[in-house]
DNA sequence: AGAATTAGTTAGCATAGCTAACTATATTTT
DNA sequence: AAAATATAGTTAGCTATGCTAACTAATTCT
């Protein structure tokens, strides 16, 4: 009986924990977006064109699937992007297939969007003590661990 | 000279420590968000929403402050919450005003699509060790000081 | 009372999501 | 080798979500 009590809690527990790291993602995200508009760039083209600038280049299917949208939904904001010169295609031996590659423009465009993002938390950061800089690095730490078990989920 | 150099090094330290909350936010959120879909709801209406039931009634105006939107961006989203019964408005002593208040059937929803995503991250934390869970506990309390601290700058 | 402010809506535009249906190329089957 | 099937991407057309400008109605200030 002490062991079904024991797993009851931790169940609990792990809400509570899933429940306070969602809450904390939304509330980061929330903020840090706020610094987007000044790149005059949308969200969804901004979403695509950083997993070309820091995961490489690939097909249209393959970032589509990486953004969780449907192909037509990615063309159109790949056009947007071509547009605008921060992604060109490339063809490739099977010609139905393209393959898409952030500019030099949009990498650092990109860049740029991204460090505003992180300053923000940065300068949050910077008002910690010591140890709980220390708490910060091991909270890093943790998410990266968690990410990663997220990731190979099913 | 030290003290320079600890400074230094510190602020390189608080942007990595940003860098990867940063990463880790986008990931869990886009995983979480997959579960969205079964609600049947828009992204936008599903947010504004969770404001009303976990934040409490407010106003067309502070409603749209709080999801960072414009009034009139707002009011659609409104009215399509209306339409499907999930928001009422309420009139106020001044008449320019209105109350949003979610229904029953919002605040249900709501709730059910809510742990629909904290659930998947339960599984997640359900595969840790209890050392690493004691980990997991640290990182949440310490994302929630840290959205606390982002929360009150500016 | 009249002017200025405030709350919300309407109109019109761009972006971003979807499904269905299409074209063109590759692959598999017969 | 020809035909059938599968795959990559686009086009068309719908809905939702973002914006600014301009509007109406109610409140507050002078």
């Amino acid at each position: 009986m002490a062991k079904r009590k024991i797993k009851v809690s931790s169940e609990a527990e792990a809400y509570r924990i899933g429940d306070l790291l969602h809450s904390a993602a939304i509330h980061l995200l929330r903020k840090v977006r706020a610094q987007d508009r000044s790149t005059g760039i949308g969200p969804a083209q901004l979403s695509a064109l950083s997993v070309l600038v820091f995961g490489g280049p690939r097909s249209l299917k393959e970032l589509a699937e990486a953004e969780q949208v449907r192909p037509p939904t990615m063309s159109r904001i790949v056009v947007g992007l071509e547009r605008t010169g921060l992604v060109r295609r490339k063809t490739t031996n099977d010609k139905r297939r393209m393959l898409l590659k952030a500019t030099a423009r949009g990498a650092k465009i990109l860049q740029e969007g991204r460090r505003r993002r992180v300053e923000v938390l940065v300068h949050a950061l910077q008002e910690f003590s010591g140890d709980e800089l220390r708490e910060a690095a091991a909270a890093a730490e943790f998410m990266r661990k968690l990410i990663e078990k997220l990731g190979s989920r099913r």
